[in-house]
DNA sequence: ACTAAAAAATGACCGCGGTCAATATTAAAT
DNA sequence: ATTTAATATTGACCGCGGTCATTTTTTAGT
């Protein structure tokens, strides 16, 4: 039968989740080092991936944590009634989004399953992003033909051009709240 | 004085990518690794990095050429005249892109410059991939109040959202073409 | 031809993510 | 308390991308 889960077990754990978050505190995402971190939280190396199945894993749950929270201020305001509003509500996540192009690329990598047959953090808050935009869309005045769930999925793919581009050398003369304002005007107030 | 490329320096060029080619061809991409490569070409691990600044660079460029091949089949039809004719036009590249999760994270990654000085092959096809789409919107039955480019921004976006869903575990039980074709209607031929 | 400088190729070496057989610890059974 | 099985930890080791001082080859000047 299974066992309950050891203390010990939740301590190594906690302390290497400390450890990689005083890293990136200090140093960002992209520069965190599995050897630092165990280093840091004192275990060995082969313990980190007892309790990670590799480091994006580890990334995974951070960042999924950090866009948990994002969203959890977003779903605490009342429903935005125009584009500008629903802007101001998405830009905090859209500036942690490109904090670092690091970040974004993970991201997106975890933003589907990503073929695995268990659904991540970060996929289960485009999950939930979904969710609070459909809600959003629900009793607005928006366009009325699609379903909300439909027009939420196009809010994300417009939120993840409108980051793209920021990384993009080409097109940075736009900022990134003037870019996906005139995206979801055009997805969601259509004038033909 | 600049001297002029010596015959030797592209001949190496060449059997590193003819090399790499043949990986590619048996193996797939993400079953590559340099030092397979350099074995088959017959030089040394150095020499590899003395013609590509990394791995990545030999795939954009490889993966680049493939897509500009694509795009030059697509901008050999005529425009279409419609959503599904659009799909259709479109489908080998996304079944292209589609082909291995590795292939489509590499594409996403070098869509934009990337953050570099000079923008590569794969970025260049997006900007080709633009101007086509553009070009289809110009004379169609599509919606008229927004630019061609801003509309082919837009494909571009829902594309990379019907490829994503393809590899997420969720949302798989609708086939690429058909989400395709669902995401294009709703936003070229909106009817609110 | 000979020589000097520029360019190309080399391979030992490093950084870092990830593995695994061996060891240590914990918890249940007697 | 002792045994036993499950679980957790360890660190030497591996794979592979990428570096760089050294050596080899090519080119241009005389």
């Amino acid at each position: 039968m299974a066992r309950a889960i050891q203390k010990r077990t939740l301590q190594t754990r906690a302390k290497l989740v400390k450890a990689a978050q005083t890293v990136i505190d200090t140093q960002g995402y992209e520069a965190l080092r599995v050897e630092q971190v165990v280093q840091l939280a004192g275990v060995a190396k082969g313990t980190f991936f007892a309790h990670f199945s590799d480091k994006d894993a580890l990334m995974d749950q951070l960042i999924g944590a950090r866009i948990d929270a994002l969203l959890d201020d977003i779903a605490a305001q009342t429903s935005p009634q125009d584009i500008s509003g629903m802007v101001d509500a998405l830009m905090p996540l859209m500036n942690f989004m490109t904090c670092e192009r690091y970040v974004f690329d993970l991201i997106i990598r975890h933003s589907g399953a990503a073929a695995r047959e268990e659904i991540g953090p970060i996929a289960t808050t485009f999950g939930r992003h979904g969710e609070v935009v459909s809600h959003w869309l629900e009793g607005g005045p928006f366009r009325q033909d699609l379903s909300v769930e439909l027009l939420a999925e196009g809010v994300q793919a417009f939120s993840i051009q409108a980051i793209s581009l920021v990384f993009c050398a080409l097109h940075n003369e736009i900022s990134l709240r003037d870019r996906l304002t005139l995206y979801l005007t055009a997805w969601l107030l259509p004038k033909p």
